[in-house]
DNA sequence: GTGAAAGCGCTAACAA
DNA sequence: TTGTTAGCGCTTTCAC
């Protein structure tokens, strides 16, 4: 079932046949009407690597770090409701959590296969390579700082919700407040990384408060493994930290369970934050005090920024939403 | 860059290129040498879409019902470990939940991006539709009972897990034991998909224990919202059932956030039991009784069952995995 | 508005 | 073992 056996179903060239498929300009109504009919009767469906071969592939691709976060459905959920009705398919690969090789691998899958455009969410590379593949397909970064002229930006603006979360947990009186963070595996450690970030305003936050003794960091990982890890290396310490903001919810799942496991009750004796306000966070038994981004949003911007490349836009835009902090049961004053 | 100026750099043909490219036979050593020599120079990579005119195009593609159950990346990432290392990249697309329309379309943008082999998890389609795609695509269905002679199957003893939970309910004393289920958008309905298998173990097993009277079961979805509203239908009843068995962790998960709204305390007031054992299931706030099945398992078999049949296999394998049940604290006996 | 024909980058017959 | 060459199914000039 080729283009070929459409056009000779319909009695018209190849060429016709294609316009109509590309809703090309240039085609009589009759002709577009006759050429459909021929595409219904046939079945017929184009074959996505012959186009790209030409043209587009009408793909477009979504590089994540995993699908363990339930964080990231809200991201690609925005996306393809943006793209779909321009009849483009969203594609989604893992990048292989915190190992730079992987995730290089997977965005070179996504180049090799010719997606039309590029969403990457949170990657380790460098912005060189990130500019690299920006130059050949629209590209945009979801939770990067730094400006660039190559790609287009969608972030949150961490420092904000940052400030949010440990402001809060200062308010309530606490002191010896702890931070989860993530250790990236890449040697060029890019400093615009939302976790970079998270753990840089943590800092300054706690500074400006007069609290720069109490700074305390665990660089982990964004996942409940690491959140557990990360937990156990912060009660170590003595006196223990009264209150922990974690950089990510999946984080701050894990300190629940390395707290409950050290017989420690939350808030009574430890207060814990979040970030991401995941569905999880608003389970009762959870009950996670934690700062919400908007993910919907931001995928549908991404979805939008990528078509407008697509059709030909080359300068850059950058676009930041802003978190608010949703309290729940998990804070409370120190014991 | 291209094959054609790698073999120009190279000093040889594009069919040497090529063959080196596929590890095919009849290369000598030496021109694989510089043929690599000058992939490596030139920074060559395949487009994808040209080889899958031809040939391969070293993909494989995963159709998960949405991203939003952390059972699935269990099987997605068994499945990427087992085929990496034949240089397959795994992509993934998304079936939009109980809508068969838009599983339909991501089930055919995977085949018209002519990738080598599909793996389906927990598809609604007909069986009629996926021997269809099975006919041309190497195809390996996961979470579906019926038999093909056209393609894989990898699955849970769903039969079993529900005996093991419904069981241990009632071992527990309960008798009023309500159920949460997913009902199907499809009208063909196959009563072979899981979550059918579970609701209809579900009554045999009450009816065996005598308690057919006391069947109640809540037709909505296995993700947080159905089990919220599964759960707020089921406690309409009077008297109110003492346990809740929920499909899924993601229902169980909706199921504890509706009765503690309504006040009622877990387990001292109802039970309630999941399935698939999430991580989210262990937490100590959650501690949520679950059936366990092995998603990696699974996941590698179905990559394993897949490269077999990118080889060549004709015939049809069946594989199953037995589940076990994992007691925590949110299950015991009544009231 | 319509169609003929060239060519995208590969792979696989076939020839040497 | 190596190279020549004919396509795969589309899109896109460029005539008409």
């Amino acid at each position: 079932m080729t283009i070929t056996d459409v056009a000779s179903h319909a009695q018209v060239s190849t060429t016709a046949v294609s316009k109509v498929l590309r809703n090309a300009y240039g085609v009589s109504p009759a002709m577009r009407d006759r050429v459909r009919a021929a595409i219904d009767e046939l079945g017929y469906r184009p074959q996505a690597a012959a186009r790209a071969m030409r043209g587009r592939t009408f793909t477009i691709g979504v590089l994540l770090p995993h699908i363990r976060n339930p964080f990231f459905p809200d991201i690609v959920d925005g996306m393809t409701e943006q793209v779909a009705d321009a009849g483009y398919q969203v594609i989604m690969v893992q990048g292989g959590g915190a190992t730079p090789t992987a995730e290089r691998r997977a965005i070179e899958a996504l180049v090799d296969r010719q997606v039309d455009g590029i969403l990457m969410i949170a990657p380790l590379a460098s912005r060189t390579q990130l500019e690299e593949v920006a130059a050949t397909t629209p590209t945009v970064v979801l939770g990067r700082h730094e400006r660039s002229a190559v790609y287009d930006s969608v972030l949150d603006d961490d420092e904000a919700g940052t400030e949010l979360a440990v402001g809060h947990l200062i308010a309530l009186g606490h002191r010896r407040i702890a931070h989860i963070a993530q250790k990236d595996g890449s040697r060029s450690r890019p400093a615009a990384l939302l976790h970079a970030i998270r753990a840089r305003t943590y800092e300054r936050v706690m500074t400006e408060h007069g609290l720069a003794d109490h700074i305390a960091v665990a660089a982990t990982s964004y996942t409940e493994e690491g959140g557990h890890r990360g937990t156990r290396q912060l009660l170590a310490a003595t006196p223990r930290p009264t209150a922990i903001f974690a950089g990510a919810d999946m984080a701050a799942f894990g300190a629940l369970a390395a707290l409950h496991e050290a017989g420690l009750r939350v808030p009574a004796d430890v207060s814990v934050a979040g970030y991401d306000n995941t569905s999880m966070a608003a389970l009762a038994h959870i009950s996670l005090t934690s700062v919400d981004q908007d993910g919907a949003i931001m995928g549908r911007t991404a979805g939008r920024l990528l078509l407008e490349r697509v059709e030909g836009r080359a300068s850059s835009v950058r676009f930041v939403v802003t978190p608010t902090l949703v309290p729940r049961a998990s804070t409370a004053p120190p014991p």
